[in-house]
DNA sequence: AAAAAGACTGTCAGTACTTACTGTCATGCG
DNA sequence: CGCATGACAGTAAGTACTGACAGTCTTTTT
């Protein structure tokens, strides 16, 4: 269950598991470095000896476990022009990746830039990207007369903001709105876009 | 511009502003007692003569700051049963809200529960209430025959997830989607609606 | 008007505790 | 042997918080 038992991880990446999943519960200078040791497993001296600093441990993390390949890869090849499945397709990836940059993301919101150098500008990478791709999408969708879009851009921003809105929604272990799975929300929206931008 | 400069308030507002602006901006954690007093112009000494300690001041400035009303009265009276102009209304409220409440809900955002007991149950008390009132009005629209809405909590879900992604977006000083201010994106997200919910 | 009282604040020195970080030496392990 | 680690003690800095005293300004009293 915790990220520390798996006794199979070198103690570096011990370490820097532990940090990640307790900075982002607790804020950077919520933890100390015992703190962080103990969980991992492992004495505060190793911590240093790894890492030299705090702050070095903690881009190390950084470093090591931000998911970041480029968006467009991820949607080579892979849209049919049929606006239900690619919409699909769009939300599950985008959930796949700020699932998989959960910690990083919310080690972002907790602190501020001032101290984390560049971590931002690197958790905002991907939303930019599906923006871009999105909005191109609808661009050619509408010249397929496959869709009817006014303003393809803000579409675009006003689908992801909905499912920005979801993810931060669930982000937060004691949820806003109990009761409320992510699946169907999905799919509703969905088809809200697809009955919204039906010619 | 600072909020401490304004030099008519008295001395407790001085201090519960100053804090409320900086820890939003670094943390609990982050700030000390001595830069709060600087902040608001006071000594660390007064600090501590209002206030006790450093939890009592952060606990009163939520107290004083806090924007409680119940969401139901805002909408008391107000709502004509024309899909756009209530959806309108709707949105402008809790932007409103949202935005009174800014400082507050980033707080929240960044410190656990467990160091301030009760405080994410309170910025989190609009959005429940929020949907509860919007589901409520689907239903009653779909009775009434001007929309055809098979979920109507879900619909509610999705139009509120919609907005608290934008309002998070905007929430962050370094935006993530330069270029796109909320009127267009509100003006968007209503038509949307319209066109996905029409009979 | 003058004096006395009271409320509020600043300065400064200081305490107690926490915490990032270091040095030294011993131990286990291939 | 060589390498990684732990146990332990310790340092230096930061920080929440206190106490003593003096200054200022307003209000009250004479």
């Amino acid at each position: 269950m915790n990220d520390s038992s798996n006794s199979k991880l070198g103690s570096s990446d011990k370490l820097l598991l532990a940090a990640l999943h307790l900075i982002a519960e607790k804020g950077y200078n919520g933890v100390t470095t015992l703190e962080i040791a103990t969980a991992a497993g492992l004495s505060e001296k190793t911590l240093f000896r790894h890492f030299g600093t705090k702050q070095k441990l903690l881009e190390a993390a950084f470093d090591r476990y931000h998911y970041a390949e480029e968006m467009k890869k991820l949607f080579a090849e892979k849209l049919v022009w049929d606006l239900e499945r690619d919409l699909l397709l769009v939300c599950t990836t985008y959930h796949e990746i700020m699932n998989r940059n959960r910690k990083m993301i919310q080690i972002s919101l907790k602190e501020d830039e001032g101290q984390l150098p560049g971590f931002r500008a690197r958790t905002q990478k991907h939303p930019q990207q599906l923006l871009e791709i999105l909005t191109n999408y609808f661009i050619e969708m509408s010249e397929k007369g496959k869709i009817v879009t006014t303003n393809p851009e803000l579409h675009a921003f006003t689908f992801i903001m909905m499912h920005f809105g979801a993810f931060m929604n669930d982000l937060d272990a004691q949820k806003s709105y109990p009761g409320i799975t992510l699946a169907p929300f999905v799919q509703e929206s969905i088809q809200l876009f697809a009955r919204a931008l039906r010619p």
